[in-house]
DNA sequence: CTGAAAGCGCTTACAG
DNA sequence: CTGAAAGCGCTTACAG
């Protein structure tokens, strides 16, 4: 009663949209505390009661003010990811538009929010304008927690983010990573992966192979490399790497640089290489041919990612395909439980499965 | 003072994160508005007490609680987005992604934040469950606006978004379209980027073409095909539409339809066709190839949409380039003008640039 | 220029 | 089961 004079008519009489707690309460002739039991599950009120309010907050399309609520719960009720690559590689590797998606369809069952941050580049080795979001985030208490993708070797966020005590999920950590104080980790076994594409590719009759990997600063590409040398090791065959950017041109000149003075078909000439993602392998597709180089007469291509380049392509690219969208939902799931306090510290992805495409071939065996 | 006692004496003393303005104003002696107003470049302090404030925030990494001002001052400071498109669709074109950098880059400049969802999508005549998503975002006050895609013909969400009094912005609306209340629109000329495409194709002595849409019930779609209709008439051209679903497999098929039956050089034989997006028209140029018919030797292909997919594929397919980053540039500086009452009732995109690439050919003359 | 106070719209112990 | 009150951390008239 008191207090709720001009304001009180004028929230309850207002048009539909400025309707308050304390406005359902007055109409219905109950506090504020009995409105805000039964609107949230919880003891406290009668059963009729319950339903009058829900009724009443229903017909007049009542909802809870975030802002009040995050105020009084001190939970902003979002989550908060920073993708620190360039527009074009976002645009074009379908990969972070399926993971969000992943983790979306989980934060939004759960009534949470994603918030979304796109900052230039980092660097790998180099800390990005990303740190810069983090601490404002946790700052301002705007989100719960973040997720965060990229991890390099010596990566700072992590432990910004621990002393930040905000929550975070590391997505595609290395299988032995550990987890910070207030993190948790989605690993991918990208030795099994590898283990995958090097075993099919020697099943095909190859033995010696090339790996065009992402920026080797990046810790899966570290540990993709290791796989594909370890593997290939234990099967007796050899491999030759090149380090590339993921952007297609690059992997073009990657490609080149890795096959420049030989001869197709001398022994140092890779009979296979394996991309690390689909802008890279397409490109080196693209620079192949116009070196006269025949996919797969010559040599066989296999991306680490598949996508619908991959597929559209002409000839086929071959590619390990993995549930990106899994990989989102896992993640968000981690982060909410993280965020609850149940800390599990990690999560492993689903392996992946070799798409077998044009691109991919035996090796004419060759008579000594 | 009073008030401050035991909690007071929590927030100076605690961890770094837990500073509050009250505990700021406590170590310096002042009161909370004075503290207040130093810190928001108000009247109302004294330029050394405005900088003692300045520092000690700095010092202590103080930031605004977001939920605290977001309630005593009735604004967010987020923008919202729904994306109503199958996380497939999102992943494989490159738009969304390059559209959503471009908003959030000058949302950040703005200290603003984006919300992202992304629902299923919406069958186009039907409204689909975004309009959940702005109610509530409308009722829990968690936006300030939203930017909106994928007009369609009697769309319900302008209307919707009035009702509602949430600042929305239509992404790529028709230039004569009326804004609604609390609305705006960044409009795109079709009828020009028609001309554009319909006339080089001209020039190249194409004088039947087909345009594959994507589906009519986009109001953009209907706005290109009439465009298209319009200038070959104009120009003394014939047309053939067909409609389809911006997939890659459906374009192909949606080109099976339109040669079908058809003898290649015969006078219903279209020599080239527009698709309204990449994916469709790698599509088509597989189906294309599949049934034998030459790209460009038999019939010339131009994209809509340009992308990487365009630029890698084989033979390039010719494209209309568009600024999409620009295009959420000026989409997200208008909402913020609408949010701040400033309404401008649209403002128009620049034109898209052709682009010519291998599958884009002249006809060569027939002898009658 | 500065301080005490009310208010934003919720939630949550705490008494009845 | 219900109500009055304090508190979340800001902003903003309103007096001095």
């Amino acid at each position: 009663m008191n207090g709720g004079g001009p304001a009180g008519a004028m929230n309850g009489g207002g048009p539909a949209g400025k309707v308050t707690i304390a406005g359902l309460a007055e109409r219905l002739g109950i506090s504020k505390a009995s409105a805000s039991y039964a609107l949230n599950g919880q003891p406290g009120v009668s059963g009729p009661t319950r339903a009058r309010v829900l009724a009443l907050a229903a017909e007049l399309g009542w909802y809870p003010s975030s802002s009040a609520r995050a105020l009084s719960q001190s939970r902003s009720g979002a989550v908060g990811i920073v993708l620190a690559r360039s527009p074009e590689q976002l645009g074009s590797e379908s990969f972070y538009m399926t993971v969000l998606a992943g983790i979306e369809a989980v934060l939004s069952e759960h009534d949470m929010n994603l918030m979304l941050r796109m900052v230039a580049p980092t660097e790998a080795p180099a800390p990005g304008r990303d740190l810069d979001v983090y601490r404002r985030w946790a700052g301002e208490r705007r989100v719960d927690g973040v997720i965060v993708f990229d991890l390099f070797g010596d990566d700072s966020r992590p432990q910004l983010l621990s002393r930040l005590r905000l929550p975070h999920v590391m997505v595609g950590a290395a299988e032995d990573a550990q987890p910070t104080p207030f993190g948790a980790n989605t690993t991918v076994d990208q030795g099994a992966d590898a283990a995958t594409l090097v075993e099919a590719l020697h099943r095909g009759g190859h033995r010696h192979i090339a790996y065009v990997s992402g920026p080797l600063g990046l810790t899966h590409e570290a540990a993709r490399r290791a796989g594909i040398h370890a593997h290939a090791h234990h099967l007796g065959m050899t491999t030759v790497f090149s380090a590339s950017d993921y952007t297609a041109d690059d992997g073009g000149k990657a490609t080149t640089a890795v096959v420049a003075g030989l001869a197709v078909g001398s022994p140092d000439f890779p009979t296979a290489i394996v991309y690390g993602n689909d802008l890279m392998a397409i490109g080196g597709l693209r620079a192949l041919k116009r070196r006269g180089i025949a996919v797969p007469g010559n040599v066989s291509i296999v991306s680490w990612d598949d996508s619908i380049l991959c597929r559209l392509s002409s000839p086929g690219v071959a590619a390990l395909a993995r549930n990106t969208m899994e990989l989102g939902r896992l993640s968000a799931a981690l982060l909410l439980d993280t965020i609850a306090g149940h800390q599990r510290a990690s999560v492993a992805m689903p392996a992946g499965v070799l798409h077998s495409r044009e691109s991919l071939a035996g090796v004419v065996r060759q008579h000594p």
